[in-house]
DNA sequence: CAGTGGTCTAGACCACGGT
DNA sequence: CCGTGGTCTAGACCACTGT
């Protein structure tokens, strides 16, 4: 009984969980009683109990045992979409436009983002990401050169600034938010749509301790979806 | 040497690949080797690193070693929203209210998501959620009364169809997909916008094996968003 | 208080895939 | 081929937390 694999336990328990033979709710027997029954060690079964606990499929506690989640389905990981790879990856030639690139100071939603006064000018990136010659994706960037010291030396048409920031900065964290707005006059000339469309748009914001780098705006031509397996 | 937990060990290696001590692309130290220099066990390490190299920071191959990835983050968790779980985390008060519930056929949208022939008639369910008594999202739901046996007979108006089928179906897998839609007038009506808002859509589809049971389309309100920490 | 999951250890063998 | 990561084991101690 030596090939009972970790995978094979999770499979297992993911059967039963899935025909209801462990229902949501109950309490699924302890570690060392599945260590017992399926033939492997206790250290087996936890390893694969935990990554269904960490998928959200099951509950567990010390003391109180491990329950089937009465929610099934809590989390789902989600590749953050490298544009050029995106692009490529739909079997299209990734194309970049650098637009803009000036220090100005940030508006309101870029401050509050950053966490930074309105007077410090940051440098402002503005690109344009095409798939197969046609508009893809529009980047709008602030970036903080105190966080990215030499990044106002830098040429951004060749290196974009994401690869740029990859390669010079230290960053320690951030945030991502999806949702859709309504194309303004400057997206819709850019994407090829009309004003008021509606556009799946994403920002991120990267941090190195407490100084901000970085926030980006990608927003992405009618149509775009994002997608994964549950 | 006992404190040395897997999380510090994770730490120090996270430490490491922000400060650049090991910058992107380079080949880290083995295994054995970083267990010998932090005083633990290889195993300890190995759970260390895992982690990292699931959430894209390492490419750990056999033979080649571990190397700090050149595309820094790629992957994120994201909290699949519950939504009444959503609105109260908001501090606000959940309503649900059934709009239809009637036996049709399925658009074509639909019936490419769920593989049916367009003249099996499935059950759909349109309702919509309240946060604090204002519009929050419109759930337009077409569900497979095969895969769902009983599901015809269920009282919709008390338990939410996402309940439901929680509670009384085995489901295998699915997929989630995110995206902005222009509101439609129905849309509009319900969530009270203006008909061509952005609006920030989710569609879900959960499958029985090789059955489908259920694709909703999650509308919400203007101005939400989705968000996580990276 | 005591049961249960969380983690560490030391050793072992295996699978993959660069050299 | 043989170095490297992937995994299993048996045993141990610890940290919670419900009873």
């Amino acid at each position: 009984m030596t090939a009972m694999t970790w995978q094979a336990v999770q499979a297992e328990a993911l059967r039963r969980i899935r025909t209801r033979e462990w229902p949501p709710g109950a309490r699924i027997p302890d570690e060392e009683d599945l260590a017992r029954e399926l033939g492997c060690a206790r250290t087996t079964v936890n390893r694969a109990l935990r990554d269904l606990a960490d998928a959200g499929l099951l509950d567990r506690r010390r003391r109180a045992g491990t329950h089937v989640a009465t929610t099934p389905v809590r989390k789902a990981t989600f590749e953050i979409p490298i544009i050029r790879q995106d692009v490529e990856a739909r079997g299209l030639v990734h194309g970049y436009t650098l637009l803009t690139r000036a220090m100005a100071p940030p508006d309101a939603a870029t401050c509050r983002a950053l966490a930074l006064p309105g007077d410090v000018p940051l440098l402002r990136v503005v690109a344009l990401h095409l798939a197969g010659g046609a508009p893809f994706c529009l980047e709008d960037r602030w970036i903080n050169p105190v966080a990215a010291p030499g990044v106002e030396q830098a040429d951004l048409s060749v290196t974009s600034a994401n690869e740029w920031l990859v390669r010079h900065t230290a960053f320690s964290g951030g945030g991502i938010e999806f949702g859709a707005v309504a194309a303004d006059a400057v997206q819709a000339a850019h994407l090829a749509c009309a004003p008021g469309a509606a556009l799946f748009e994403i920002v991120r914001t990267t941090w190195a301790g407490a100084d901000p780098i970085t926030a980006v705006r990608l927003t992405y031509a009618p149509g775009y979806r994002m997608k994964t397996a549950l």
